[in-house]
DNA sequence: CTGTTAGCGCGTTCAT
DNA sequence: ATGAACGCGCTAACAG
């Protein structure tokens, strides 16, 4: 790889005029212009931006750590962060924690070591983040994204999670529903979820109803049926479930369709987050909605003004941006008769392995 | 941000002595060792990622870049080649080319700049692909993650689309179809797709059938319902859709229902990638699926080979994996009678705000 | 307009 | 076992 004295020789001059030349920092003769474009396609010369760091003590790269790529809501807060870096000049690292608090914190280590200039991250809990004191050990520009404030200084792009989750319990309870169930993916991994949670507890208490206690599913490999089966099968059952988001949403779903049960007649089903797919399946989910990659540019927004140290009026406060309730038609009346649900087909794994070609 | 020579004045020693504590790379003295771990904890020192890749020569950061990160398969790929990557201790920066060989194109250059050690892509299409060329000129060890290799000697890790979509084009005619339509989603961006309608139509033909041009669908913002319309309404419409991806597939199904037909019975539609979103709604998807984290996985091991220039039996190969048709509820038998399919419900798109929380 | 030089943080060679 | 010194690629301050 050429480096800049390379160019240089070549180009018969010194290095300070090549850097010059190449960042146009400053007036260049004609002859030596030239004489320096071609050394350039000649050597297939490409600035070090290794090089450039060291000596600018920055590296116009962000750090982002979320949960996972596979939930198409961190995927597109990932697009759109990274959409509005790349608009900025800056070039974005991606890690996965997999709702993981130590591969978090060790994210978080690497990105220090890479010196990013900044970092964003959606973790399992801000309220008990070793991540996050890491961070604010190194003095590290930051922004949760998701995750709610954990100190009043905090830079926070979200939602009002327990709002939202107290309107669309209350949407719920306005088509009749008296027994209404929530079920969490990662309950103990998401401060998400248990926010939540409260806001449904709390719509329904104020309706006089007594809410239980969330149902935890932990499936990843395989479907929720076996779990949902004592819920659903009881006589008293639940007529609508709040899924704490749109993957575990289209998951519950299936396996009510499995046990010959229909949505929305039989049981109602919501979710939270608002995925495209949702709006693709037939009946449309029930959901509610956040504005996934506005909330990644946002939060890359805030992050750049944190590290340019922009004057803003509100600094460090938490970020909240507006929610949606879409209803879909996975949502209908309560229904009149209820009778527990059980399997009429053998339950079976998702990645069943039919037939190899 | 400390450096090694906080470290070194406070633990009285050279930098060279903390070097070789660091990097395990001589014995140290008990005392200075206890020296160095105390200055290095009360600093908060962390070698400098950028000062060791100045020095080294060498980054332990790979770039991938995809089309998009909301497509699942892609979104999976990526999580399977950042895993890959974190297991040897590399890092790993990610860039999305929104079909758009000039982003590509970009995406390189700037990873270039960086001085990743190599570079994994997914690209529009290999075979006049000015992203590859630039690689190639700089000399980047790379490998190409679901497209054919251009070149004998290119690394790519992918599945045989054609023998795929072969493969998956006879199981539909198994079925009884004969009128069977190829829908694509991204056919002038897609190698995969041309691919995918080579092995679609060779199967059709084989069957004494002339396969029909395919139906390019760009849908982003809206349902392919209007663009479907032509071809549904047809009293010689196709009894089954080849989507070419799973995306397009799930979006057409949507569609269909809109429009008052079952799925299969009135219409069967399959598609290609296998994501798990294709497996929780009803009908499942019939699919040909592709091990998409593997893949990413695999990619990143030929990458990691290249770069280490290890010697492998088979060097330069473009390394297929299998497939599997997963044989989905939406694959049905030819209907017996056959009729034009219209529109039941108005048109709307997918993005409905139909109420603000 | 151009060249010389220092130094960013680090690993390493060569002494000791 | 330790330290001094160089250089990786680059930019900026200074000198001309």
């Amino acid at each position: 790889m050429a480096n800049i004295k390379d160019v240089a020789d070549l180009a018969r001059c010194s290095i300070a005029t090549v850097s010059r030349y190449v960042n146009g920092a400053a007036p260049i003769s004609v002859e030596a212009r030239a004489r320096i474009e071609a050394a350039i396609f000649q050597t297939g010369y490409r600035p070090s931006e290794i090089g450039r760091s060291l000596k600018r003590q920055a590296t116009r790269t962000l750090g982002i750590v979320v949960p996972s790529l596979t939930n198409p809501v961190f995927a597109l807060s990932v697009s759109g962060f990274q959409l509005a870096a790349r608009l900025a000049g800056y070039h974005v690292l991606i890690a996965t924690s997999d709702y993981d608090p130590a591969i978090e914190a060790a994210a978080v280590e690497t990105f220090l070591g890479q010196s990013v200039d900044g970092l964003a991250l959606t973790v399992c809990d801000s309220f008990s983040s070793p991540a996050l004191a890491t961070i604010d050990a190194a003095g590290k520009p930051n922004v949760l994204l998701f995750n709610p404030a954990d100190q009043p200084d905090r830079l926070a792009v979200t939602v009002d999670n327990i709002a939202a989750a107290r309107a669309m319990t209350e949407t719920i309870l306005s088509r009749g529903h008296r027994r209404v169930a929530f079920l969490a993916g990662q309950f103990a991994a998401s401060d998400r979820s248990r926010l939540r949670y409260r806001g449904y507890a709390a719509a329904l208490a104020q309706a006089g109803l007594k809410p239980p206690l969330p149902l935890e599913l932990d499936f990843l490999d395989t479907t929720p049926d076996a779990a949902l089966l004592p819920l659903l099968s009881d006589d008293n059952r639940p007529t609508a479930l709040f899924c704490s988001n749109d993957v575990l949403a289209l998951g519950v779903i299936g396996a009510l369709k499995r046990f010959g049960a229909r949505v929305p007649d039989d049981m109602s089903v919501v979710g939270f987050d608002g995925i495209d797919l949702g709006q693709m399946v037939e009946p449309t989910l029930c959901t509610v909605a956040q504005p996934a990659r506005a909330m990644g540019e946002r939060a890359c927004e805030q992050l750049l003004n944190a590290i340019r140290n922009t004057p803003v009026d509100d600094p460090g406060a938490e970020h909240f941006l507006d929610f949606e309730i879409h209803h879909g038609g996975s949502l209908g009346p309560a229904p009149l008769i209820v009778g527990p649900i059980r399997p009429v087909k053998q339950l079976h794994p998702y990645n069943n392995k039919q037939e190899t070609a």
